[in-house]
DNA sequence: CCCGCCAAGTTGATGCATCAACTTGATGAA
DNA sequence: TTCATCAAGTTGATGCATCAACTTGGCGGG
């Protein structure tokens, strides 16, 4: 009944195996870097870049997700053990009663300001470095044409 | 006292911003169709991939737990989980009184060779057909060079 | 006004990941 | 033999991810 499996050939799936170990092995080892140099997780680190850089230490809830990628219930999970840390903290919305802000607080801010350095310098000894600009930048336009083929397809 | 944070440059930032999005999106997208086509989730599936296709069915813990470069502790979670489920079974080891086996069951066959089909058709329809031929083969080379990159530095 | 609907966000349940502490059995040296 | 040590695997605690169900407030039509 079925087709027979299309299964990779040995090429593609050499590539897609490098490729799946290699994503593997450096997000396992920076998450970890990130815990271990800040004592904060790689999610308390996305969300309080996002935060502090891209939204000016204040945004709506769901603005904050969209800036993140992230379901609401995720964020909002999130927001809950952060703010428990003290590194953000939740406010009211005067214009909209359902909604709330979310705000980096001083300790927050604390925590990003030392964390982004060293994470940089992680980012950079082990996959910037490992690379030449021109690899580098091949690798980056070949991720983007994944994301661009990937958005085109249904889920 | 410290030196200045040494930030990525704009090309480095907007390649490290594609790779990152990317590898998330697909890592994403992998997973949850593997659940909605199989109810089982990528952990089961790599697993029952191991351990049926490169171990005959049956191995001793550690080394299924090292063939997909697990810790043990994560290993025998998950073990639990899917013996839960009836996908593998544990049985003793007689050479060694603390060593186990793990066992695919049946089901456990049953389920991944539904699942494995699939699941190469979607990394096929998301990735592989993203990129031609050699880019694919240029993604996978500078993987693996960033991967023998990476095992040449400290944690 | 009020009612149905939608939008914003929360909550609870479940499964996965990680770390540290623990148990138990093998092993080699005195 | 016996004891220290190590290897194999388990367990518990905690935090993260995902899904579905829920609450509450805004909004537009009758």
């Amino acid at each position: 009944m079925d087709a027979q499996p299309r299964w990779l050939d040995p090429e593609q799936k050499a590539a897609w195996d490098s490729f799946i170990r290699m994503q593997e092995t450096l997000i396992g080892r920076l998450s970890r870097r990130i815990q271990a140099d800040s004592s904060m997780s790689a999610a308390d680190y996305i969300v309080l870049v996002s935060l502090t850089e891209r939204g000016g230490g204040r945004l709506r809830f769901l603005d904050l997700a969209k800036l993140v990628e992230w379901e609401k219930s995720r964020m909002s999970h999130q927001v809950t053990r952060m703010a428990k840390r003290g590194l953000v903290a939740r406010e009211e919305c005067p214009d909209d009663g359902r909604g709330a802000f979310v705000v980096a607080t001083p300790a927050g801010y604390k925590a990003i300001e030392e964390a982004a350095p060293q994470h940089v310098e992680h980012v950079r000894r082990l996959f910037v470095d490992a690379l030449t600009p021109h690899q580098l930048s091949t690798l980056g336009r070949l991720s983007q044409r994944v994301l661009d083929h990937m958005e085109k397809q249904p889920d």
